[in-house]
DNA sequence: GTGATTGCAAATCTTTTGCACTAAA
DNA sequence: TTTAGTGCAAAAGATTTGCAATCAC
């Protein structure tokens, strides 16, 4: 499970990937990943942060985004043509979009099951298989 | 099967939605349906009209894309996060889509098979189904 | 004619970048 | 110290928009 990552472990991946524990870093964590799974775009986390006091320019939000993915704490979500959401959920799961809101639910991963796949083109190989469930608020 | 769309087809539908059937949308029409299947984004097309001297702005590739994809002649597809690609394979599929490269090929709609989805959030409709599947390129 | 469509340039929005400043080790 | 990280403002890309000119009906 996710949900619970004890504060230290993100500590420890951070010096595991080179990156130094900053104020912004620690801070963006702390918002990140204390409180359930979380989807959510530079945009919000930025306005989350100064709301509670972390001075952070969103430069630097993208950056540690970006950073986290890289380091496999987060995971990046394209649903959307005009904006990227970041999942912390980093487990094998897919997702419900609700096209009008931009709200992204998580699906687990035992919860839809793909047949198997054909195969990946010549000299590729399948890096992450991704269903997104769209749909739409019905009246 | 879609390679085969008589060109009166296109003019027909765009009729029935209220297009009006201008040189530039019967041109656009000619280079995204006579051929087969294509994945293009408004970029590519625009050059593509430009190098067949048609003469059209940007702005009105766009427009038309976004109006072709209401018609339902264009599907949208997003998978990557800073482009917009346009399908002129309507029918039920997947894809796979080469990271590297940005290159998106079709998987025929009976060759992947998604188990039965859970029940959708509260108040929405499943709309559609979109399974990507992300490949690298192996060295 | 007259209302839809187009082109252009400007505007918008998200995301990235360059660089001087600051902070971690 | 020394090097990584940060903030800011500017740049970059993709897409949209406002409005006068043009075209389909």
């Amino acid at each position: 499970m996710n949900a619970v990552r004890p504060f230290s472990h993100v500590l420890d991946q951070l010096r595991a990937v080179g990156l130094r524990p900053t104020r912004q870093r620690l801070a963006l964590a702390k918002l990140l990943f204390e409180g359930g799974n979380r989807h959510i775009t530079a945009e919000v986390l930025h306005a989350e942060a100064l709301r509670a006091n972390i001075r952070v320019s969103l430069a630097t939000v993208y950056n540690t985004l970006h950073q986290f993915t890289t380091a496999g704490l987060l995971r990046e979500i394209i649903v959307d043509a005009s904006r990227s959401y970041f999942d912390t959920n980093t487990s094998e799961h897919h997702h419900f979009f609700v096209e009008e809101t931009g709200r992204l639910d998580d699906i687990p991963g035992d919860q839809i099951i793909v047949s198997e796949l054909p195969e990946a083109p010549e000299g590729t190989s399948v890096k992450r298989v991704d269903v997104i469930v769209r749909v739409t608020e019905s009246p």
